[in-house]
RNA sequence: GCCGAUGUGGCUCAGAGGUAGAGCAGCUCACUCGUAAUGAGCAGGUCGUCGGUUCGAUUCCGACCAUCGGCUCCA
């Protein structure tokens, strides 16, 4: 007999060699019947597994997302099945679990279209209900290299080579359909019920650019239809609320043929990004920032002395002027340098924060462009911190605080990440690790949970990123804290220390919003085009009822033009139905709907954005007191878009 | 940049080898109206661009441009 502890804590004896799908019946018929794996010392196992030794075990069922990715690679062998039997002679290239979902990549003459789709979901829908088992078996290298050079799985071939020598090699069986894999799988294909195929799109083997572009196809399965069904609900609400969508009808900003990744901004936009502009001036002076402006065209030279002309060329652009070689700024840092060196620097002048709203110019490929959320030129709300070595923790501290305080305001939720030294770099190994070290030390002061990225750091030092999450729970990176010490270097900045001597002083480039572009898409899918009242492009609308009350509403306006609040006056001959409608659709916070008893009374009726109800009557002034209120405190909408 | 799809009036979309239609928006007129669409009329497109096939193409073919979904890259 063994012991096995389970996930209560609870322990169980059982004889040697129970597998784990008896260990689930033995537990309750319920457990079993749910069961599609197990998890053995914290390590996924098939139910079919054995056990022989004491150990913590779990019975792993679709309530989990640890079952639901073992139900999701499994169905991906399942589409795979389906391709091969409706395309033979495919080849198989990788098809694992993601985060919502399962893709596998071929290799095919044949080119898949939609129609496909359907017809392999079809037919994965039919061999699931053959009921097949997924049989694993361990072979040896040879074994796997054998098989599958004989079916011509060039592919599966060169991730048999590539393993480690120790690795154990497993292949799983379903029906006439055998993958390599390391498993576990769920017992059966008849589990595998609420399917749909999403997608296809071209992916590169092993993700290189240099290798062959092969097939993806997306899927996605749930445990129940009813999840499923859920699932594509939700990406429905992600369509609804996609920024370039609501950009075009809420008349925000615009992006043309003749600027591809050059976006205009409408006058609404404009209002944005004003309102986001604002906050961000109010809080940086509060902590001690500066505001400078720089040069969007500077000379080579400059660029070739920061290392951008050998670390980011092919992103920049170029232009001559009297036959001189000059660049668009890709980043707003050597223009700060500049700045620096403009006077002699005491250490008492340390920490020098420096902002600046900078536009730069970034070559994008051009199928990366996507709306507000990947263009060609954008401002960085950019900063740099010129510091004493011994600053730089506080520094940091305090960079990481302005982020958050800001990410709290918007209501979004975000992670950190740390990305340290890429290939592609300069410096010495020993101002790597310092900086890598300051950064770490300071989010483990703070408190934060973060996800390393070996060597995706900035060519000139490592950085934190701040991802924040939106509405379709894709993460896009907004703030990003980099420590240098490779400009001060370059550029030779020097401040003058309490011994009369030149030092070198250490500096941090740092954004909170990351660009303001991509920041206004990110506000626009979170608020579903319903901005909180400080930000919305029109706070308040006036709807006279007909056209005797205009005076009235016109006086209201001038009153609350003159208060700063953002007004708009309908005063269009059409029922207040229509006008009332028209503001929901733009989503404006407040509507003021005016006729003869308001205007005999100094009152007004309030609508608020999103709640249906007739709107309570308040004296203009209470109004008054309430919008401000919601604006100072930046109040976030409650209603639903 | 690569793979695939798409490209028709401001927006959403229909259409067919013989030289284009709808709804919304716009404009005009009537209605002066109390919380999500009043009615009628008018106007608006060299069917992404450039070539080719054809008696004839916006419709078929090719190239290019842009967009969309991915890959790669990244704020």
């Amino acid at each position: 007999m063994i012991q096995v502890t389970l996930k209560d804590g609870s322990i169980r004896e059982v004889e040697q060699g129970t597998t784990i799908a008896e260990l689930a019946a033995a537990i309750s018929r319920g457990l079993a019947k749910a069961a599609v794996a197990g998890k053995v010392n914290d390590k996924l196992k098939d139910l079919s597994y054995p056990l022989m030794e004491n150990a913590a075990v779990e019975i792993i069922t679709l309530d989990s997302e640890e079952g639901l990715e073992v139900l999701r690679h499994s169905t991906s062998h399942l589409m795979a099945q389906a391709v091969e039997n409706l395309f033979p002679g495919t080849k198989l290239g990788i098809g694992p679990a993601i985060a919502k979902g399962f893709y596998y990549d071929f290799d095919s003459e044949h080119v898949f279209t939609p129609e496909d789709l359907e017809k392999i979901e079809k037919e994965m829908k039919r061999l699931a209900k053959e009921n097949y088992t997924y049989q694993r078996k361990e072979v040896s290298r040879t074994e796997a290299l054998d098989y599958f050079k004989r079916l011509g799985e060039n592919y599966k071939v060169e991730l048999i080579e590539g393993l480690p020598e120790d690795a154990t090699i497993s292949m799983y069986t379903q029906g006439n359909f055998t993958d390599l894999c390391a498993g576990p799988h769920i017992p059966s294909t008849s589990i595998i019920k609420a399917i749909k195929l999403m997608s296809l799109a071209g992916a590169y083997w092993r993700g290189n650019e240099k290798n062959k572009m092969l097939q993806r196809i997306y899927g996605t399965v749930f445990a129940k239809a009813a999840d499923l069904e859920d699932y594509l609900y939700k990406l429905e609400e992600a369509k609804r609320r996609d920024h370039r969508k609501l950009g075009l009808e809420l008349d925000l900003f615009s992006l043309h043929d003749e600027g591809p990744g050059f976006p205009f901004f409408h006058p609404k936009g404009m209002v944005l990004r004003n309102a986001l502009e604002d906050f961000w001036r109010q809080e940086h002076r509060k902590r001690g920032y500066q505001e400078i402006k720089t040069p969007i065209i500077l000379n080579r030279s400059l660029w070739e002395q920061s290392g951008h002309w050998d670390h980011y060329k092919e992103n920049m652009y170029f232009t001559k002027i009297d036959d001189q070689d000059f660049a668009v700024k890709p980043m707003n840092c050597p223009g700060g340098m500049i700045m620096y060196r403009t006077k002699l620097r005491s250490y008492r002048d340390l920490p020098l924060r420096v902002g600046e709203l900078g536009l730069v110019h970034r070559h994008e490929l051009s199928g990366a462009l996507h709306g507000l959320l990947r263009v060609r030129n954008f401002t960085q709300d950019d900063a740099h911190i010129f510091m004493l070595p011994s600053q730089i923790k506080e520094e940091l501290l305090g960079v990481i605080e302005l982020v958050d305080t800001f990410y709290k305001v918007f209501g979004f939720e975000y992670h950190v990440e740390l990305s340290t030294r890429p290939e592609d770099s300069m410096g010495s190994d020993e101002d790597w690790e310092a900086a890598t070290r300051a950064l770490q030390e300071a989010l483990e002061e703070r408190g934060l949970d973060y996800k390393i990225n070996e060597g995706d750091g900035a060519f000139y030092g490592p950085k934190i990123d701040f991802h924040v999450k939106d509405c379709l729970d894709r993460t896009w990176q907004c703030g990003t804290i980099q420590l240098d010490f490779q400009m001060p270097e370059k550029f030779d900045l020097t401040y003058v220390g309490e011994d009369g001597q030149k030092h070198r002083p250490v500096m941090i480039h740092r954004v909170i919003y990351g660009s303001i572009e991509r920041f206004i898409a990110l506000l626009t899918e979170h608020y579903a085009g319903a901005f909180p009242t400080w930000l919305a492009p029109v706070q308040v609308r006036i709807l006279p009822i007909s056209e005797r009350h205009q005076g009235y509403a016109k006086a209201l306006a001038a009153r609350f033009n003159e208060l700063d609040i953002r007004v708009e006056t309908d005063e269009r001959k059409e029922k207040v139905g229509y006008k009332i409608r028209e503001a929901q659709t733009e989503k404006i916070p407040y509507t003021l709907v005016v006729g003869d008893q308001e205007a005999e009374s100094d009152t007004v009726a309030v609508r608020r954005y999103g709640q249906g109800d007739a709107g309570e009557k308040m004296t203009v002034d209470a109004f008054v007191n309430l919008i401000q209120d919601d604006i100072k405190n930046k109040k976030l909408l409650t209603a639903l878009a």
